[in-house]
DNA sequence: GCCTTTTCTATCCATGCGGATAGTAATTGA
DNA sequence: TCAATTACTATCCGCATGGATAGAAAAGGC
Protein backbone atom coordinates (compact mmCIF):
# COMPACT_ATOMS: atom_id res chain seq x y z
CA UNK A 1 0.00 0.00 0.00
CA UNK A 2 0.92 3.71 0.26
CA UNK A 3 3.11 3.58 2.82
CA UNK A 4 3.69 7.77 2.72
CA UNK A 5 1.35 10.21 3.65
CA UNK A 6 -0.86 7.41 6.52
CA UNK A 7 1.49 5.80 8.24
CA UNK A 8 1.05 4.89 11.55
CA UNK A 9 4.17 4.87 12.62
CA UNK A 10 7.23 5.75 12.13
CA UNK A 11 9.49 3.22 13.38
CA UNK A 12 13.24 3.29 13.32
CA UNK A 13 14.92 5.75 11.24
CA UNK A 14 17.65 5.08 8.56
CA UNK A 15 21.56 5.80 9.62
CA UNK A 16 22.34 6.87 6.20
CA UNK A 17 20.27 9.51 3.75
CA UNK A 18 19.79 8.88 0.61
CA UNK A 19 22.12 11.76 -0.52
CA UNK A 20 24.89 10.04 1.56
CA UNK A 21 24.23 7.14 0.46
CA UNK A 22 24.14 8.45 -3.40
CA UNK A 23 27.28 10.30 -2.87
CA UNK A 24 29.19 7.55 -1.53
CA UNK A 25 27.65 5.51 -4.18
CA UNK A 26 28.89 7.98 -6.90
CA UNK A 27 32.63 7.81 -5.64
CA UNK A 28 32.39 3.91 -5.34
CA UNK A 29 30.88 3.45 -8.80
CA UNK A 30 33.16 5.96 -10.41
CA UNK A 31 36.18 4.03 -9.29
CA UNK A 32 35.03 0.57 -9.71
CA UNK A 33 32.51 0.64 -12.56
CA UNK A 34 28.59 -0.91 -11.97
CA UNK A 35 30.00 -4.94 -12.09
CA UNK A 36 33.50 -4.06 -10.39
CA UNK A 37 30.98 -2.32 -7.22
CA UNK A 38 30.29 -4.98 -5.14
CA UNK A 39 27.01 -5.51 -2.69
CA UNK A 40 29.42 -5.09 0.75
CA UNK A 41 31.46 -3.01 -0.77
CA UNK A 42 28.44 -0.87 -1.07
CA UNK A 43 27.41 -1.22 2.15
CA UNK A 44 30.71 0.36 3.68
CA UNK A 45 31.25 3.43 1.24
CA UNK A 46 27.13 4.30 1.60
CA UNK A 47 26.73 3.71 5.21
CA UNK A 48 23.89 1.71 3.96
CA UNK A 49 23.04 -2.18 4.72
CA UNK A 50 22.31 -4.81 2.34
CA UNK A 51 19.09 -5.44 3.45
CA UNK A 52 18.25 -2.03 3.13
CA UNK A 53 19.53 -1.82 -0.61
CA UNK A 54 16.95 -4.53 -0.90
CA UNK A 55 13.68 -3.62 0.87
CA UNK A 56 13.86 0.31 -0.16
CA UNK A 57 15.62 0.40 -3.45
CA UNK A 58 15.03 -3.16 -4.86
CA UNK A 59 18.35 -4.55 -5.44
CA UNK A 60 22.08 -3.38 -6.58
CA UNK A 61 20.73 -2.92 -10.29
CA UNK A 62 17.36 0.00 -8.80
CA UNK A 63 19.90 1.28 -6.37
CA UNK A 64 22.35 2.39 -9.53
CA UNK A 65 19.31 3.34 -11.49
CA UNK A 66 18.02 5.54 -8.84
CA UNK A 67 21.98 7.06 -7.57
CA UNK A 68 21.94 7.93 -11.74
CA UNK A 69 18.26 9.48 -11.21
CA UNK A 70 19.44 11.41 -7.86
CA UNK A 71 22.76 12.52 -9.80
CA UNK A 72 21.27 13.67 -13.00
CA UNK A 73 18.46 15.99 -11.22
CA UNK A 74 21.28 16.94 -9.12
CA UNK A 75 23.63 17.58 -12.17
CA UNK A 76 21.02 19.50 -14.46
CA UNK A 77 19.72 21.64 -11.58
CA UNK A 78 23.30 22.79 -9.84
CA UNK A 79 25.80 21.57 -12.70
CA UNK A 80 25.17 22.00 -15.99
CA UNK A 81 25.90 25.49 -17.75
CA UNK A 82 22.65 27.69 -17.52
CA UNK A 83 20.99 28.41 -20.50
CA UNK A 84 20.08 31.97 -19.53
CA UNK A 85 22.46 33.57 -18.41
CA UNK A 86 26.10 31.36 -19.44
CA UNK A 87 28.34 33.40 -21.32
CA UNK A 88 30.94 32.01 -23.64
CA UNK A 89 33.50 33.20 -21.07
CA UNK A 90 31.66 31.60 -18.36
CA UNK A 91 30.96 27.88 -20.81
CA UNK A 92 35.04 28.41 -21.44
CA UNK A 93 35.78 28.35 -17.25
CA UNK A 94 32.97 25.70 -16.84
CA UNK A 95 35.08 23.05 -18.54
CA UNK A 96 38.34 24.53 -16.44
CA UNK A 97 36.41 23.74 -13.39
CA UNK A 98 35.99 20.43 -14.56
CA UNK A 99 39.08 19.37 -14.43
CA UNK A 100 40.41 21.73 -11.65
CA UNK A 101 42.49 20.42 -8.96
CA UNK A 102 40.01 20.96 -5.90
CA UNK A 103 37.87 18.83 -7.85
CA UNK A 104 39.81 15.93 -8.73
CA UNK A 105 39.98 13.60 -5.65
CA UNK A 106 36.55 14.21 -5.29
CA UNK A 107 33.94 14.33 -8.26
CA UNK A 108 30.78 14.53 -7.80
CA UNK A 109 28.85 16.43 -10.79
CA UNK A 110 29.72 17.10 -14.40
CA UNK A 111 28.52 13.63 -15.71
CA UNK A 112 30.94 11.12 -14.53
CA UNK A 113 28.11 9.00 -13.33
CA UNK A 114 26.43 9.56 -16.62
CA UNK A 115 29.52 8.38 -18.16
CA UNK A 116 29.87 5.16 -15.96
CA UNK A 117 26.62 3.85 -17.34
CA UNK A 118 27.67 4.39 -20.65
CA UNK A 119 30.68 2.12 -20.23
CA UNK A 120 29.37 -0.01 -17.78
CA UNK A 121 26.78 -1.70 -19.91
CA UNK A 122 25.86 -2.60 -23.08
CA UNK A 123 22.75 -1.08 -24.30
CA UNK A 124 20.61 -4.20 -23.85
CA UNK A 125 18.56 -2.48 -20.75
CA UNK A 126 15.98 -0.09 -21.76
CA UNK A 127 16.47 1.42 -17.86
CA UNK A 128 20.21 2.31 -18.71
CA UNK A 129 19.60 3.48 -22.41
CA UNK A 130 16.87 6.10 -20.96
CA UNK A 131 19.31 7.78 -18.08
CA UNK A 132 21.88 8.16 -20.91
CA UNK A 133 19.58 9.80 -23.69
CA UNK A 134 18.24 12.06 -21.02
CA UNK A 135 21.72 12.93 -20.13
CA UNK A 136 23.24 13.59 -23.86
CA UNK A 137 19.71 15.13 -24.54
CA UNK A 138 19.72 17.56 -21.84
CA UNK A 139 23.03 18.44 -21.91
CA UNK A 140 23.21 19.16 -26.07
CA UNK A 141 19.97 21.66 -25.31
CA UNK A 142 21.67 23.70 -22.70
CA UNK A 143 25.08 23.33 -25.45
CA UNK A 144 23.13 24.61 -27.96
CA UNK A 145 21.31 27.08 -26.14
CA UNK A 146 24.26 28.66 -25.09
CA UNK A 147 25.95 28.89 -28.33
CA UNK A 148 22.86 30.12 -29.93
CA UNK A 149 22.42 33.36 -27.28
CA UNK A 150 25.93 33.82 -27.97
CA UNK A 151 25.49 33.72 -31.63
CA UNK A 152 22.31 36.08 -31.61
CA UNK A 153 24.21 38.67 -29.48
CA UNK A 154 26.95 38.57 -31.94
CA UNK A 155 29.70 37.64 -29.64
CA UNK A 156 30.24 34.61 -31.69
CA UNK A 157 31.43 33.78 -34.91
CA UNK A 158 28.73 33.81 -37.45
CA UNK A 159 29.98 30.39 -38.76
CA UNK A 160 29.67 28.15 -35.79
CA UNK A 161 27.05 26.62 -36.11
CA UNK A 162 25.13 25.75 -32.82
CA UNK A 163 24.16 22.16 -32.99
CA UNK A 164 27.45 20.79 -34.47
CA UNK A 165 29.49 23.40 -32.01
CA UNK A 166 27.45 21.72 -28.86
CA UNK A 167 28.21 18.07 -30.32
CA UNK A 168 32.00 18.78 -30.50
CA UNK A 169 31.81 19.82 -26.75
CA UNK A 170 29.53 16.81 -25.81
CA UNK A 171 32.66 15.17 -27.35
CA UNK A 172 34.89 16.90 -25.72
CA UNK A 173 32.99 17.05 -22.40
CA UNK A 174 33.26 13.27 -22.54
CA UNK A 175 36.68 12.75 -23.69
CA UNK A 176 37.36 14.76 -20.91
CA UNK A 177 35.71 12.50 -18.28
CA UNK A 178 37.58 9.35 -19.71
CA UNK A 179 41.43 11.52 -19.37
CA UNK A 180 40.11 11.99 -15.99
CA UNK A 181 39.63 8.17 -15.19
CA UNK A 182 42.44 7.71 -17.42
CA UNK A 183 45.33 9.56 -15.84
CA UNK A 184 43.75 10.64 -12.18
CA UNK A 185 46.59 11.98 -10.23
CA UNK A 186 48.78 14.38 -12.51
CA UNK A 187 48.73 17.84 -14.13
CA UNK A 188 46.82 15.94 -17.59
CA UNK A 189 43.67 17.01 -17.19
CA UNK A 190 44.08 20.50 -16.51
CA UNK A 191 45.90 20.88 -19.83
CA UNK A 192 43.68 19.21 -21.62
CA UNK A 193 40.46 21.41 -20.05
CA UNK A 194 42.52 23.81 -21.27
CA UNK A 195 42.37 22.67 -24.90
CA UNK A 196 38.63 22.87 -24.61
CA UNK A 197 38.73 26.34 -22.88
CA UNK A 198 40.67 27.74 -25.85
CA UNK A 199 38.77 25.95 -28.74
CA UNK A 200 35.68 27.49 -27.15
CA UNK A 201 37.45 31.34 -26.69
CA UNK A 202 38.13 30.65 -30.00
CA UNK A 203 34.65 31.35 -31.08
CA UNK A 204 34.43 34.63 -30.14
CA UNK A 205 34.18 37.37 -32.54
CA UNK A 206 37.89 38.90 -32.98
CA UNK A 207 37.02 42.41 -31.56
CA UNK A 208 35.85 40.18 -28.36
CA UNK A 209 39.18 38.68 -28.38
CA UNK A 210 41.67 40.70 -26.98
CA UNK A 211 44.16 37.39 -27.44
CA UNK A 212 43.27 33.94 -27.04
CA UNK A 213 45.20 31.08 -28.91
CA UNK B 1 61.76 -23.78 -21.10
CA UNK B 2 61.99 -21.95 -24.32
CA UNK B 3 59.22 -23.78 -25.81
CA UNK B 4 59.90 -22.52 -28.81
CA UNK B 5 62.87 -22.97 -31.10
CA UNK B 6 64.15 -26.23 -30.07
CA UNK B 7 60.58 -28.19 -29.58
CA UNK B 8 60.76 -31.89 -29.32
CA UNK B 9 57.32 -32.87 -30.91
CA UNK B 10 55.37 -30.10 -32.06
CA UNK B 11 51.76 -31.80 -30.30
CA UNK B 12 48.29 -30.81 -30.95
CA UNK B 13 47.24 -27.64 -32.76
CA UNK B 14 44.99 -24.71 -31.15
CA UNK B 15 41.71 -24.82 -33.00
CA UNK B 16 41.47 -21.27 -32.70
CA UNK B 17 44.69 -19.14 -33.47
CA UNK B 18 45.59 -16.18 -31.53
CA UNK B 19 44.49 -13.32 -34.07
CA UNK B 20 40.99 -14.40 -34.21
CA UNK B 21 40.90 -15.09 -30.49
CA UNK B 22 42.08 -11.37 -30.40
CA UNK B 23 39.66 -10.67 -32.74
CA UNK B 24 36.62 -11.93 -30.56
CA UNK B 25 37.56 -11.15 -27.16
CA UNK B 26 37.69 -7.35 -28.48
CA UNK B 27 34.58 -7.38 -29.75
CA UNK B 28 33.07 -9.01 -26.20
CA UNK B 29 35.68 -6.96 -24.06
CA UNK B 30 34.04 -3.83 -25.98
CA UNK B 31 30.44 -4.48 -25.06
CA UNK B 32 30.56 -6.44 -22.13
CA UNK B 33 33.76 -4.76 -20.15
CA UNK B 34 36.33 -6.32 -18.57
CA UNK B 35 34.50 -7.68 -15.53
CA UNK B 36 31.73 -8.20 -17.12
CA UNK B 37 32.93 -11.15 -19.70
CA UNK B 38 33.29 -14.09 -17.97
CA UNK B 39 35.86 -16.86 -18.77
CA UNK B 40 32.95 -18.92 -19.67
CA UNK B 41 31.85 -15.98 -22.57
CA UNK B 42 35.37 -15.44 -23.75
CA UNK B 43 35.64 -19.57 -24.02
CA UNK B 44 32.31 -19.06 -26.81
CA UNK B 45 33.53 -15.59 -28.21
CA UNK B 46 37.29 -16.28 -28.95
CA UNK B 47 37.20 -20.09 -29.26
CA UNK B 48 40.09 -20.39 -26.78
CA UNK B 49 39.19 -23.29 -23.72
CA UNK B 50 39.04 -22.01 -20.53
CA UNK B 51 42.09 -24.38 -20.11
CA UNK B 52 44.31 -22.81 -23.07
CA UNK B 53 43.24 -19.10 -21.53
CA UNK B 54 44.95 -20.29 -18.37
CA UNK B 55 47.79 -22.71 -19.61
CA UNK B 56 49.04 -20.37 -22.30
CA UNK B 57 48.06 -16.72 -21.58
CA UNK B 58 48.23 -17.48 -17.67
CA UNK B 59 44.69 -16.37 -16.78
CA UNK B 60 41.79 -13.43 -17.68
CA UNK B 61 43.68 -10.45 -16.89
CA UNK B 62 46.58 -11.58 -18.37
CA UNK B 63 44.93 -12.51 -21.28
CA UNK B 64 42.78 -9.34 -21.73
CA UNK B 65 46.72 -7.37 -21.23
CA UNK B 66 47.81 -9.70 -24.10
CA UNK B 67 44.93 -8.79 -26.24
CA UNK B 68 45.73 -5.08 -25.34
CA UNK B 69 49.07 -5.67 -26.92
CA UNK B 70 48.30 -7.13 -29.48
CA UNK B 71 45.16 -4.83 -30.62
CA UNK B 72 47.93 -1.52 -29.98
CA UNK B 73 50.42 -3.24 -32.01
CA UNK B 74 48.26 -3.53 -34.84
CA UNK B 75 46.18 -0.23 -33.93
CA UNK B 76 50.05 1.76 -34.12
CA UNK B 77 50.84 0.18 -37.19
CA UNK B 78 47.56 0.31 -39.45
CA UNK B 79 44.97 2.31 -38.09
CA UNK B 80 46.89 5.44 -36.33
CA UNK B 81 47.49 8.52 -38.39
CA UNK B 82 50.75 8.26 -40.26
CA UNK B 83 52.71 11.15 -38.84
CA UNK B 84 54.93 11.11 -42.32
CA UNK B 85 51.87 11.41 -44.51
CA UNK B 86 49.39 12.41 -43.23
CA UNK B 87 47.24 16.25 -44.69
CA UNK B 88 44.77 17.59 -42.59
CA UNK B 89 42.50 16.77 -44.74
CA UNK B 90 43.78 13.40 -44.33
CA UNK B 91 42.79 13.67 -40.45
CA UNK B 92 39.53 14.95 -40.92
CA UNK B 93 38.43 11.84 -42.79
CA UNK B 94 40.46 9.65 -40.74
CA UNK B 95 37.76 11.15 -37.86
CA UNK B 96 35.07 10.54 -40.41
CA UNK B 97 36.01 6.94 -40.94
CA UNK B 98 35.97 6.30 -37.03
CA UNK B 99 32.24 6.76 -36.70
CA UNK B 100 31.24 5.44 -39.95
CA UNK B 101 28.27 3.20 -40.45
CA UNK B 102 30.36 0.26 -42.14
CA UNK B 103 32.75 0.36 -39.02
CA UNK B 104 29.91 0.71 -36.69
CA UNK B 105 28.97 -2.94 -36.09
CA UNK B 106 31.98 -3.88 -35.93
CA UNK B 107 34.72 -2.04 -34.23
CA UNK B 108 37.99 -3.15 -34.52
CA UNK B 109 40.40 -0.67 -34.37
CA UNK B 110 41.25 3.02 -32.89
CA UNK B 111 41.45 2.75 -29.93
CA UNK B 112 38.37 0.92 -28.36
CA UNK B 113 39.96 -1.09 -26.63
CA UNK B 114 41.98 0.99 -24.75
CA UNK B 115 39.21 2.80 -23.54
CA UNK B 116 37.96 -0.32 -22.53
CA UNK B 117 41.02 -0.14 -20.66
CA UNK B 118 40.39 2.71 -19.24
CA UNK B 119 37.27 2.75 -17.79
CA UNK B 120 37.23 -0.79 -16.57
CA UNK B 121 39.96 -0.35 -14.54
CA UNK B 122 41.30 1.87 -11.63
CA UNK B 123 44.48 2.76 -12.03
CA UNK B 124 45.77 0.35 -9.28
CA UNK B 125 47.16 -1.96 -11.65
CA UNK B 126 50.32 -1.04 -13.38
CA UNK B 127 50.28 -3.38 -16.20
CA UNK B 128 47.35 -1.54 -17.05
CA UNK B 129 48.54 1.61 -16.52
CA UNK B 130 51.41 1.63 -18.89
CA UNK B 131 49.26 0.33 -21.92
CA UNK B 132 46.65 3.21 -21.36
CA UNK B 133 49.67 5.71 -21.03
CA UNK B 134 51.63 3.73 -23.87
CA UNK B 135 48.31 4.60 -26.03
CA UNK B 136 47.61 8.05 -25.06
CA UNK B 137 51.34 9.01 -25.86
CA UNK B 138 51.73 7.32 -28.76
CA UNK B 139 48.75 8.94 -29.98
CA UNK B 140 49.37 12.45 -29.10
CA UNK B 141 52.67 11.79 -30.94
CA UNK B 142 51.07 10.94 -34.51
CA UNK B 143 48.88 14.10 -33.82
CA UNK B 144 51.65 16.87 -33.01
CA UNK B 145 53.35 15.14 -35.64
CA UNK B 146 51.03 15.37 -38.51
CA UNK B 147 49.49 19.28 -36.94
CA UNK B 148 53.48 20.24 -36.96
CA UNK B 149 54.29 19.49 -40.31
CA UNK B 150 50.78 21.17 -41.22
CA UNK B 151 52.08 24.17 -39.93
CA UNK B 152 55.52 24.13 -41.48
CA UNK B 153 53.93 23.66 -44.89
CA UNK B 154 51.84 26.84 -43.74
CA UNK B 155 48.42 24.83 -44.29
CA UNK B 156 47.59 25.20 -41.07
CA UNK B 157 46.37 28.94 -39.07
CA UNK B 158 49.44 29.98 -37.60
CA UNK B 159 47.50 30.61 -33.78
CA UNK B 160 47.45 26.53 -33.92
CA UNK B 161 49.32 25.31 -31.00
CA UNK B 162 50.02 21.48 -32.00
CA UNK B 163 50.35 20.29 -28.81
CA UNK B 164 47.35 21.86 -27.59
CA UNK B 165 45.62 20.71 -30.67
CA UNK B 166 46.64 17.41 -30.22
CA UNK B 167 45.04 17.14 -26.79
CA UNK B 168 42.01 18.51 -28.00
CA UNK B 169 41.93 15.62 -30.90
CA UNK B 170 42.25 13.24 -28.24
CA UNK B 171 39.58 14.12 -26.21
CA UNK B 172 37.91 14.90 -29.13
CA UNK B 173 38.54 10.90 -30.51
CA UNK B 174 37.47 9.24 -26.60
CA UNK B 175 34.49 11.57 -26.43
CA UNK B 176 33.59 9.87 -29.97
CA UNK B 177 34.25 6.36 -28.51
CA UNK B 178 32.07 6.95 -25.85
CA UNK B 179 29.32 8.74 -27.82
CA UNK B 180 29.69 4.95 -29.92
CA UNK B 181 29.01 3.26 -27.51
CA UNK B 182 26.48 5.60 -25.65
CA UNK B 183 24.16 5.21 -29.10
CA UNK B 184 24.92 2.39 -30.96
CA UNK B 185 21.99 1.90 -33.53
CA UNK B 186 21.64 5.20 -35.11
CA UNK B 187 23.62 8.03 -37.13
CA UNK B 188 24.48 9.77 -33.95
CA UNK B 189 27.80 9.07 -33.97
CA UNK B 190 28.76 10.19 -37.40
CA UNK B 191 26.73 13.29 -36.73
CA UNK B 192 29.24 14.15 -33.96
CA UNK B 193 32.23 12.97 -36.06
CA UNK B 194 31.29 15.65 -38.38
CA UNK B 195 31.80 18.03 -35.87
CA UNK B 196 35.28 16.48 -35.22
CA UNK B 197 35.95 16.74 -39.16
CA UNK B 198 34.84 20.47 -39.09
CA UNK B 199 37.24 21.41 -36.42
CA UNK B 200 39.88 19.93 -38.31
CA UNK B 201 38.92 21.90 -41.44
CA UNK B 202 38.39 24.75 -39.46
CA UNK B 203 42.07 24.96 -38.85
CA UNK B 204 43.38 25.41 -42.76
CA UNK B 205 44.44 28.33 -43.51
CA UNK B 206 41.72 30.32 -45.15
CA UNK B 207 43.33 30.15 -48.70
CA UNK B 208 43.15 26.46 -48.28
CA UNK B 209 39.87 26.35 -47.35
CA UNK B 210 37.35 26.61 -50.33
CA UNK B 211 34.10 26.64 -47.42
CA UNK B 212 33.92 24.85 -44.30
CA UNK B 213 32.08 25.91 -41.42
C1' DG C 1 4.02 0.85 28.49
C1' DC C 2 2.70 -1.72 24.86
C1' DC C 3 2.02 -2.02 19.65
C1' DT C 4 3.32 -1.33 15.18
C1' DT C 5 6.53 -0.34 11.85
C1' DT C 6 10.98 -0.14 9.97
C1' DT C 7 15.83 -0.86 10.10
C1' DC C 8 19.48 -3.30 12.09
C1' DT C 9 22.53 -7.57 12.62
C1' DA C 10 23.72 -11.99 11.43
C1' DT C 11 23.34 -15.66 9.00
C1' DC C 12 22.13 -18.56 5.06
C1' DC C 13 21.53 -19.69 0.15
C1' DA C 14 22.05 -20.63 -4.82
C1' DT C 15 24.65 -19.09 -8.53
C1' DG C 16 28.42 -17.84 -11.28
C1' DC C 17 32.99 -16.79 -11.09
C1' DG C 18 38.17 -17.69 -12.13
C1' DG C 19 40.93 -21.26 -11.76
C1' DA C 20 42.72 -26.27 -11.15
C1' DT C 21 42.99 -31.08 -12.42
C1' DA C 22 42.70 -35.56 -14.54
C1' DG C 23 41.93 -38.27 -18.37
C1' DT C 24 41.51 -38.28 -23.54
C1' DA C 25 42.53 -36.86 -28.26
C1' DA C 26 45.67 -34.95 -31.65
C1' DT C 27 50.10 -34.18 -33.74
C1' DT C 28 54.79 -34.85 -34.92
C1' DG C 29 59.79 -36.23 -34.24
C1' DA C 30 62.46 -40.20 -33.65
C1' DT D 1 54.83 -47.13 -34.16
C1' DC D 2 55.97 -45.30 -30.07
C1' DA D 3 57.07 -41.47 -27.05
C1' DA D 4 56.57 -36.87 -26.11
C1' DT D 5 54.04 -32.91 -26.10
C1' DT D 6 50.18 -30.06 -26.20
C1' DA D 7 45.29 -28.98 -26.44
C1' DC D 8 40.77 -30.86 -25.67
C1' DT D 9 36.72 -32.29 -22.64
C1' DA D 10 34.73 -32.70 -18.35
C1' DT D 11 34.65 -32.09 -13.88
C1' DC D 12 35.74 -30.14 -9.50
C1' DC D 13 37.02 -26.49 -6.16
C1' DG D 14 36.93 -22.45 -3.17
C1' DC D 15 35.27 -18.04 -3.17
C1' DA D 16 32.67 -13.92 -3.87
C1' DT D 17 28.54 -12.46 -5.43
C1' DG D 18 23.48 -10.65 -5.16
C1' DG D 19 19.87 -11.76 -2.63
C1' DA D 20 16.77 -13.87 1.20
C1' DT D 21 15.42 -14.56 6.01
C1' DA D 22 14.83 -14.47 10.90
C1' DG D 23 15.21 -12.44 15.12
C1' DA D 24 16.81 -8.08 17.76
C1' DA D 25 16.76 -3.18 18.20
C1' DA D 26 15.10 1.46 17.61
C1' DA D 27 11.34 4.90 17.40
C1' DG D 28 7.04 7.05 17.40
C1' DG D 29 1.63 6.33 17.98
C1' DC D 30 -1.86 5.22 21.07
Amino acid sequence: MDRKGKGKSVARKRKTDHDSAVAGALDLFWRQGYQGASTRELEQETGLTRFTLQTTYGGKEKFFLKTLDTYLDNAEARHFPDPETFSLDDLADWFREIASAERMPKIEDAGCLAFNAISSFDRSDPEVNDRIERYLTALEGRFVAIISRAKTEKVIQSEVEPEEAARLLICLLLGLHTIMKARTTDQFPQSYAEAAVGLVEGWKTPLATPESW
